[in-house]
DNA sequence: GTCTATAGTGCGATAGAC
DNA sequence: GTCTATCGCACTATAGAC
C-alpha cells in the first residue's frame, strides 16, 4: 500500500480544472480540490501558491518558447521580424489536439475576472521577458517593448481566433492575424497630427 | 453633532494610498485604513469590493475619456486615426500637475502583483471598451481589436516615459510614440514567411 | 499538521437626511 | 414616513506562520 500516489500536481490541477467547471470557480474550495483526489488543504497551498495559480501551469515553458523564437531567429531581421519568430515558435504550443483543452481552460478564465486577472499578468511578464530578448539582440527602446507588446496582442487575438475556427492551425492564424497589423497600424506617424 | 463626516470614499482612498506608501500593501489592513479616517472596516468593503478596488477610483471616467476620443473624431479616419483621437484625448487626463501624484500610486502598483494584476485588468477594460466603440464605427475585426490594443500599448509606453521625464507633456510623448509604433510594426505582413 | 490573522459576505439594527 | 450611510456581529475561506 502506497503512501502517496505520485503526480499531485498534476492531479490536483486536474481536479481543479473540472471543478471549476463544473460548479464554478468561486463555489470550489481549496480543500475540495485537495479533497477529491485524497491530500488536505495544506497540501494544496503547498503546490500552488493560491486557487488560480493551479490553472496555470507550464507558463515558464511557455514563455520560454516565445523567447527561444527571439533568440534562435535568423540575424539581421527587423524587430518585427523577430517577434514574428517569436510567435512562430509559441504557434507549436497549440497544436490542434490541444484546441479542446485550451477551450475548456478559457471558459472557466473568462467567467471569472480574478482568473482573467491572473492570465493578463502572465502574459505581461511574456511581453516583459520578449522585450528583454529584443534588447539583448540590440533592439533599442521604446522598440523593443512595443514590437514585444504588439506580437503579445496578435497572440491574444490569434487565440481567440483558433479556439472558435476548428478549421485552421494556430499558425495559420498567427500569420494572418500579424499581417492584419501591419495592415491596420501603417501610417501611425501622421495619424496624430501637431495641435 | 454630526454622525459621519461627508466624502467618507475619498478620506479613504486618500488614507489607503498613504499607507500603502508608507507601510506597503500587504502590510496594511482594510480595518486600519478604516480607522484612519474614523470609519469600520465594514463600511470600507461597504464602498470598495475589495483592498485593491480603493486605488481604482476615476477608471469609468478614464475608460469613457477614451471613448469619446473615438466617438468625436471626424469622419473618414483609419482606425488608427480614431485610436490616435482617442489617445489625445486620454493625455489630456494627465496634465503635469498629476505627474507626482501618478507616480506616487504607480510606485505602490509596481511592489505588488496584487496590484499589477488589478491595473492590467483596468486597462483591458480600456480596451475592450475602445474595441466596441471602432466597431460602432464601423471598423471591421480583428483590426478593431488590433487598433484598441495598439492604442493601449501605445499609451502603457508613453504613461511610463511621462512618469520618467519631467519635461515633456503627456500629449508630446503620445504622439513621439505613436509615431515609433508605426516605424516598428511596418512590414508586418511580410515577417513571417509561409513555412 | 495546527493555529491564526485577514479578507470578504450576509443580515439586522440604528441614526441621521429628506 | 422613506432612503441611505454606518455599525455590529457572526461566519467562511484564504493564506501564511509556526
Amino acid at each position: 500500500m502506497v503512501r502517496w500516489e505520485p503526480g499531485a500536481r498534476e492531479r490536483l490541477q486536474a481536479a481543479a480544472l473540472e471543478l471549476y467547471v463544473h460548479q464554478g470557480y468561486e463555489q470550489t474550495t481549496a480543500a475540495e480540490i485537495a479533497r477529491a483526489v485524497g491530500l488536505t488543504e495544506r497540501t494544496f497551498f503547498r503546490h500552488f501558491a493560491d486557487k488560480r495559480e493551479v490553472l496555470f501551469h507550464g507558463q515558464e515553458e511557455f514563455r520560454q518558447v516565445f523567447v527561444s523564437g527571439v533568440v534562435s531567429a535568423p540575424a539581421g531581421g527587423t524587430p518585427l521580424e523577430l517577434v514574428a519568430a517569436a510567435l512562430a515558435a509559441a504557434a507549436t504550443f497549440f497544436p490542434d489536439e490541444r484546441r479542446s483543452y485550451s477551450r475548456l481552460r478559457q471558459q472557466v478564465i473568462d467567467a471569472h475576472p480574478a482568473l482573467q486577472e491572473r492570465e493578463l499578468l502572465k502574459l505581461a511578464a511574456v511581453a516583459d521577458a520578449v522585450g528583454a530578448a529584443l534588447r539583448d539582440r540590440g533592439v533599442a527602446e521604446p522598440a523593443a517593448t512595443l514590437a514585444a507588446e504588439s506580437g503579445l496582442t496578435v497572440f491574444r487575438v490569434a487565440f481567440v481566433e483558433w479556439l472558435a475556427d476548428e478549421g485552421r492551425s494556430m499558425l495559420t492564424v498567427v500569420r494572418e492575424v500579424l499581417g492584419e497589423l501591419g495592415t491596420t497600424t501603417a501610417g501611425a506617424a501622421g495619424a496624430l497630427p501637431p495641435g
